[in-house]
DNA sequence: TTGTAGGCGTTATCAA
DNA sequence: TTGATAACGCCTACAA
C-alpha cells in the first residue's frame, strides 16, 4: 500500500503490465474498455507513476527546460508566461528551474539534461563567462536570454536574444546630456563586473565622451556587494551615501529601474525632489516604472518579442533549420516624469 | 562517449563500479588514493552521473521541496532565501518548485515526494482547498507556509505558519476608521475566493461593523479576473473605475501592497492626491511599500521570523518531536504617509 | 490486443 | 578495501 507500482496496478486489474503502461501513456493499441478500467483503478488507488523510473527509461521526452538566474527579478515573470505558453503549444512540455546566483548554470543544465532528457535549454538573465569547453559539455540545443556576454565569445557557438545593452544605456545618456545634463552620476555594478553592468557602464562613459562631457570618477557608484543587487534597497542606500557627499550632479542615471526607485525614496527622504533637484533614469521598463510616483523615465526592454524570438530560435536549432543566431531587440527609451530638461 | 555512464568509469579506472559509486558518494570505506584517482578520471571525462537512476535507486535523500505558488510575488523571495539557508544547515538540500496558477500543488507534490524521495515539503502561498484524502496521499511530513485555510480542515492533520489574516485585516481597517474615514474602499478579491482574501475582506467587514460604520456594497471592488491578481496593474485598472464612479470615499484598502502601488498612480494620473485627497493602506509589507513614494501604510507579515518558524516546526514533523502545530505571526501594522487622519 | 522479459544507470547487499 | 549482482519502477521489443 505504501509504495504502489505499476505491477501492483496490474495485478489488481489481472493485466499485465504493458497494457497498464499503455494506457497511462495513451498508446494506440489498447481496448478503449480495458483502458477505462485500469485507469479507474489507478485513480481510485492514487496511483502515480514514480517520474524518476520514466525519466531514466525514456530515451528523449519532448520537455524544455528554462534556467533562471536570480529569481528576484520581476523583470523575468512576463518572459516566462511567454515560455510556458509557446511551448506548450509546441506540444513540449516547460520545466522552470531557478538557478541561484552563486550557483554554475552550466553544471545545473548538464544534469538536468541527462535527468529529464531535455530537447532544449533556455537560459535566462544573469551572466556568461563560461569556458567554451563546459558549453561544449551540453548536447542538446540552448539560447542565451536577456543575458550579458562578454564578447570573447565566438558567435558561432550558441545562439541568443538581448537588447543591446551598450547601445541603449548610451541612448539614455545621451539623452539625459541632451536635455542639458553635465553633471551625471550613475549607479552600476561592481567594477569586476563582465555582464549587462559593465556594457551599460560603458555605455555611460562613451555617451559622456561623445557629448565632450569629461567622466569624473566621483560620479560613479557601484552597488553594495553586501546587499542583493540590483534591489531598491541597494539603489537607496547607495543614494544616500551619494547624496552626503558634496559632489555636485543633476540627474542620476540606475542601471536598473529597481535601482531607481531606491534612488528616489532616498533623494524624497533628503528632503529633495524628483526631478525638481534631481532627475532620475532606470533601465529595463519594469512595471514598476509605470506605477511610481514619479513615473520613471526608463528604457524598456521588449520583453514579450524577446520571449517569443528565444523560443523560436530554440525550435529552430531543435528541427535544425538553422545553425545559430544572435537577435538584438530595440529598447524603448520612455520619457516620463522623473527627469526634466536643464535647457 | 555520447553518453557516460558509471560503467565507463569503472573501466576507465580498472576497478568496479561499486568503487566509483563509493567514490563519488563520499562513502568511507574506500582508500583515498583511489578515490582520489576516480575522482580525476571523473572530472577530466566531464562525467555526470544521472540523477534519474539515482532516485530510482535510493530509498531515501535527504531533500526538502518547497512549493511555491505563483513565483510572481515579491513577498515570498525573502522567504525562500531564509528556507535555502535553514535547509541547507540542516545539511538538507533544498529544490524549489513552482506551481502555477491553474495547477494543483498537492498533486505535484505527490509525484515529487515520489520522484526525488523527499523528505519533507513547504507549500508556499496560495489558497489550500484541498480534500483530506488527497492530503493523506502525502506520506512525508509538510508544513503549509502563509497559506489561507478555508476553516473546515481539521487541525489535526497538517502543520502551518502565518498572520491571522482576519484579525490583522481587521486592525489595518479599524485603524483607518480611527482616524476618522467611515467610506473606506476595498480591493479585495473575487467573491468566491476562499483564501487569505476571503479572510481579509471578512476582517474588514467586521472592522467596519465593529465601528458602526453601514456596509457599503459600493465601496467593495474585486480585482479583475482577466488581469493577474494581486498586481500592480489589477490595483490601478480598478481604482481608475471607482474614480470614474460618483461614489464618495475617503480611502482606499487593499488588500496587498501591490494593489495598492497600482491603487496610488491610478489616483496621481486623475489629478488627486494621497494621502490629501484619498488615504490608501496596503497589506504584505513588501519592500516597495517603504520606497514607495508616498511611502505606503501597511501590515507588515515578519516573513523572516515565518520562514524560520516553518522550517523548524517541518523538521520537528520529521525528527517526530511533535505532531501539528499551528502558529500564528502577529503582523506589525506599520503607518507612514500615505494614509491621513481626518480628525 | 495483450503479456513476458530485458534494460535504463545507479546504489545496496553480500561475499571475497 | 573491493567487486559482482540484484534491485529500484518503468517502458518497449518481441512473442503470443
Amino acid at each position: 500500500m505504501e509504495r504502489m507500482t505499476i505491477i501492483d496496478i496490474a495485478k489488481m486489474c489481472g493485466v499485465g503490465v504493458t497494457t497498464v503502461s499503455r494506457a497511462m501513456n495513451n498508446h494506440p493499441d489498447i481496448s478503449e474498455e480495458t483502458k477505462a478500467m485500469i485507469m479507474k483503478v489507478i485513480k481510485e488507488n492514487h496511483y502515480v507513476p514514480n517520474n524518476s523510473a520514466r525519466n531514466l527509461k525514456r530515451s528523449a521526452s519532448k520537455t524544455i527546460a528554462v534556467l533562471i538566474k536570480g529569481i528576484t527579478n520581476p523583470f523575468f515573470n512576463h518572459m516566462i508566461k511567454v515560455f510556458e505558453q509557446e511551448i506548450q503549444r509546441k506540444k513540449y512540455s516547460f520545466f522552470l528551474q531557478r538557478v541561484d546566483e552563486n550557483q554554475d548554470e552550466i553544471e545545473v543544465a548538464i544534469e538536468l539534461e541527462k535527468e529529464k532528457r531535455l530537447k532544449g535549454i533556455v537560459f535566462l538573465g544573469g551572466y556568461f563567462s563560461h569556458s567554451q569547453e563546459k558549453l561544449n559539455q551540453l548536447t542538446v540545443p540552448f539560447v542565451l536570454s536577456t543575458i550579458g556576454m562578454t564578447e570573447e565569445f565566438d558567435l558561432n557557438n550558441y545562439s541568443s536574444v538581448s537588447v543591446d545593452d551598450f547601445k541603449e544605456s548610451y541612448r539614455m545618456v545621451d539623452y539625459l546630456c541632451n536635455q542639458g545634463h553635465t553633471k551625471i552620476a550613475i549607479i552600476t555594478a561592481a567594477m569586476d563586473d563582465v555582464s549587462i553592468g559593465k556594457l551599460r557602464y560603458e555605455g555611460y562613459k562613451q555617451a559622456l565622451k561623445d557629448n565632450g562631457i569629461d567622466y569624473n570618477a566621483q560620479l560613479v557608484w557601484c552597488m553594495k556587494e553586501n546587499i542583493e543587487s540590483y534591489t531598491m534597497e541597494n539603489g537607496y542606500t547607495v543614494t544616500k551615501e551619494m547624496l552626503e557627499t558634496k559632489e555636485e550632479f543633476t540627474a542620476i542615471y540606475a542601471i536598473s529601474d529597481n535601482l531607481a526607485v531606491g534612488a528616489c525614496r532616498a533623494i524624497i527622504e533628503a528632503g529633495k525632489r524628483v526631478p525638481e533637484d534631481y532627475s532620475v533614469a532606470g533601465f529595463d521598463g519594469l512595471d514598476i516604472s509605470f506605477y511610481y510616483n514619479p513615473s520613471l523615465t526608463t528604457m524598456k526592454q521588449p520583453v514579450v518579442e524577446m520571449a517569443e524570438e528565444t523560443i523560436k530560435i530554440l525550435f529552430d536549432l531543435i528541427n535544425k533549420k538553422i545553425t545559430h543566431s544572435h537577435k538584438i531587440f530595440p529598447a524603448e527609451l520612455i520619457v516620463r516624469e522623473s527627469t526634466r530638461s536643464l535647457l
